[in-house]
DNA sequence: GTTACATAGATGTATCTACATATATTAGAT
DNA sequence: ATCTAATATATGTAGATACATCTATGTAAC
């Protein structure tokens, strides 16, 4: 769907007016739509992506902060997500050897299979069903790389 | 910056999943851009795209069904919205003559201005300030429009 | 006109976000 | 060694989001 039916609006002031709002409303759509998917397991989007940043340094378990910059969200509040991913067993904390303010976070066996399984579910209904080539991606890459919005 | 800077992250499993990232990215950054201006107005994002939305048809007042369709964020909640803004004395309501069940907002003088001035602020931080083209925007533009996630 | 259904908006609730602050621990300066 | 500042994480809080439900009003069939 084409923004301007998607917000019954056609006046925009320019195209880079009409690129941010397009941009909100794909993000939008997208959030959303990983977000149904992920419901049937009982995770949120942040709760999703926590567990997939920890796959990504399993079996090595990760700290906090390492965590947050590798967040989408910066003002995501870490502590509290794994609060609720300590709570289902998916993850665990444990003090950091080396320095006893750190919490080391890592994946369950049972976190593991959710990411697992939920992962099934959202790949064909996001990254999947993008309407893109891959070359087509590579330039959309580029120019979001160029936008710089508030730095 | 990049997004592989933004999220510390270079191993994407392709351009379509980066992509996906990136827009989450950049909606987020835009987002936040924009929220930190309009905070010494006293204005969260969605207000302010309310009041925008209204100066649009001012100074004919529009339903709030009508207001809600061209919202971005659909699930947005119009009616808590609109109590905020009310409170503020930056729009009324009144019960529609021709369907009692519909509620008519509009802009009042107040309203108007702190639109004006907020917008003031937000504009060169925003729209103005993406390094972009519009010959870039419009490509970016019709590659978004291209997605279709979810639908 | 009465019943059943649809629509518009408001309200209730659990969770999430953004931001400020607090607590514990470490590092550095003197 | 002690004081100060910095760092890592956790907690507190106001407001926003997503979704379900409720109330009032309107529409249509009979």
């Amino acid at each position: 769907m084409k923004l301007e039916q998607a917000i019954q609006t056609s006046k925009f002031s320019s195209d880079k007016h009409k690129a941010v709002l397009n941009i909100l409303y794909r993000a939008w759509m997208v959030k959303t739509t990983i977000s149904r998917e992920l419901r049937p397991f009982g995770l949120s989007h942040e709760q999703y992506n926590v567990l997939r940043i920890l796959k990504g340094s399993y079996p090595q378990a990760m700290r906090v902060k390492d965590i947050a910059v590798r967040l989408i969200e910066k003002s995501s509040n870490v502590p509290r997500i794994i609060d609720k991913l300590e709570e289902k067993k998916l993850v665990q904390r444990l003090v950091s050897p080396e320095d006893n303010r750190e919490t080391l976070i890592n994946l369950t066996t049972a976190g593991t299979k959710l990411l697992e399984s939920s992962t099934r579910s959202v790949q064909p209904n996001t990254i999947q069903s993008l309407q893109l080539t891959e070359k087509e991606a590579a330039v959309l890459n580029r120019l979001l790389d160029k936008i710089g919005a508030g730095e």
